[in-house]
RNA sequence: GGCGCCAUGGCCAAGUGGUAAGGCAAGGCUCUGCAAAAGCCUCACCGCCGGUUCGAGUCCGGCUGGCGCCUCCA
């Protein structure tokens, strides 16, 4: 399988660094100052998909992803609500959980926490600080950009360093040699969480919880390091100078991983601009495959527009597919039946290039119409409606039946359908008609066939 | 201002040198008591202008329009 780098800019064949076979994954999470919306629920997809189809393929992976519980906007935020901040952290990590797995996200393996890890931390700032890395000044600590090389520094985000330069934030309260380092270790201000360390009373920087957390779950190098593409510059690049200088190995990651922003309306979808939708949100009128299906119909490196109509076009999609993985099987069997081997190797051949779920999902599809033709011509189908369930489960789709009304009312439907059926037998259409509108306007699809009537809630 | 990405049918969206995947929507037909579902059929001169090539959405140059990053951000 060959996935697009973004350090080198092509398309990287992924194989296992390490001996064990076990590929390396990182994924940069969310902070969780507030709800997650649907851009989050896109980059664990996207990820998502990537693991399960290795896996699929006889890759193992290890997982792992962060959640930056130390924060200036997590300490706002519980200040301003007048809880701890690691209590605001735990509810929105906990919401997150929740909802990726209504998403059918699989968990990852580890999900670190900087408040798990400031020795971790705080050992590898001074590791940095001895190799002449990184320098305390009064009671911050810098990383020294300059030190690790410009070129490199730059490789990641393709900056010239000196047209970073002109466009720093210059802070005068900050203790920097040169206006490009960045903070390793903040001292802490008043009425701020703070953790001990050889500079005194402080917290971690942005950047660094990443480099220790990596190195900690998963090694001095890894296979995959993923993310938004928004954290190419400046996270990314920090971590792998952080990193490489500490380690002295490189690359510090084999292939770089990052997914195209959702957009909604003109803009990207972010919490700091305000124009998001909450997974919540989307959850309330749109199933998971639905969801699923919308975001996967667009590669992951292309930008994306959250708009409600696509969303109703993924339902129908979805819905499309799990007629055709559900449809009995007709009574009488012609041969040859068919089946899924040739959408099977289109399937690979899109996943193996990039990750190219449109194409997968266009394999699926045509798979979809083969059963439909064969079902109606009396073929063995179930083959490939195996083969439509394998693949759509590698992509995270359940094809399962959204279950929305309460179950107890299956029975009273089913006595309509029947009672309804006992009308048509009678030839009362104008009767059975009406039963038939009032279960459809209830949001019951009554749908007659050869062997008898059959509903479900739409 | 710097760096990068994108522009494909009514909507969404693949395709990066040999004459356009797929989904949704729409229209016609078949099936059906009528529907629904399903099947079959129909629906693209690939933003504009030059260039390279036997041949270009596909490569090169220019133009126009849009987006992202450069600051917290998935």
């Amino acid at each position: 399988m060959q996935i697009f780098d973004t350090l080198t800019n092509k398309k990287h064949e992924i194989i296992p660094l390490a001996a064990d076979g076990v590929l390396r994954l990182y994924v940069c999470g969310v902070t969780p100052y507030s709800e997650s919306h649907v851009g989050h629920a896109m980059q664990a997809i996207v990820f998502d998909v990537l693991r399960r189809y290795l896996d699929w393929r006889g890759i193992p992976v290890k997982h792992v992803q962060n959640f930056t519980d130390i924060d200036d906007k997590l300490i706002d935020r519980a200040q301003r609500l007048g809880i701890e901040m690691s209590e605001l952290a735990e509810q929105n990590i906990a919401d997150y959980h929740r909802q990726l797995k209504e998403l059918n996200v699989l968990p990852a393996h580890e999900y670190p926490r900087v408040t798990e890890l400031v020795p971790e931390i705080v050992r590898f700032i001074e590791g940095l600080i001895e190799k002449g890395f990184a320098y305390a000044s009064g009671g911050d600590v810098y990383y020294r950009v300059r030190e690790f090389g410009g070129a490199r520094y730059g490789a990641l985000s393709k900056r010239d360093i000196d047209d970073l330069v002109s466009g720093a934030r210059v802070d005068p309260t900050e203790l920097k040699d040169d206006p490009l380092d960045f903070a390793l270790w903040k001292a802490a201000k008043p009425g701020e969480p703070s953790w001990e360390s050889p500079w005194g009373q402080g917290r971690p920087g942005w950047h660094i919880e990443c480099s220790a957390m990596a190195l900690k779950t998963l090694g001095e190098q890894i296979d995959i390091h993923g993310g938004g593409a928004d954290l190419i510059f400046p996270h990314h690049t920090n971590e792998i100078a952080q990193s490489e200088a500490y380690t002295g190995k490189t690359p510090f990651a084999a292939t770089w991983m990052h997914n195209a922003h959702l957009q909604l309306g003109d803009e990207k979808m972010s919490k700091s601009l305000g124009n998001l939708v909450t997974i919540n949100q989307a959850l309330a009128t749109h199933s998971a495959d639905a969801l699923r299906l919308f975001l996967i119909t667009s590669h992951y490196r292309r930008p994306l527009k959250y708009a409600p109509e696509s969303l109703d076009a993924a339902k129908a999609g979805a819905e499309r597919l799990r007629e055709a993985a559900f449809a009995a099987q007709p009574e009488q069997m012609y041969t040859p039946p068919v089946d899924g081997e040739a959408t099977r190797e289109r399937f690979i051949a899109a996943m193996d290039d990039d990750l190219n779920t449109p194409q997968a999902l266009a394999a699926l599809f045509d798979l979809t119409r083969e059963i439909n033709r064969g079902r109606d011509r009396g073929r063995d189908i179930r083959p490939a409606q195996e083969t439509l369930r394998e693949l759509a489960g590698v992509l995270g789709l359940t094809l399962a039946q959204p279950q929305r009304g309460s179950q107890e009312a299956a029975p009273f439907i089913d006595l309509l359908v029947q009672l309804r059926s006992e009308l048509r037998a009678a030839k009362q259409w104008q009767l059975a008609d009406h039963v038939r509108d009032g279960l459809t306007s209830l949001g019951i699809e009554v749908k007659d066939g050869p062997e008898g009537s059959a509903w479900k809630q739409v």
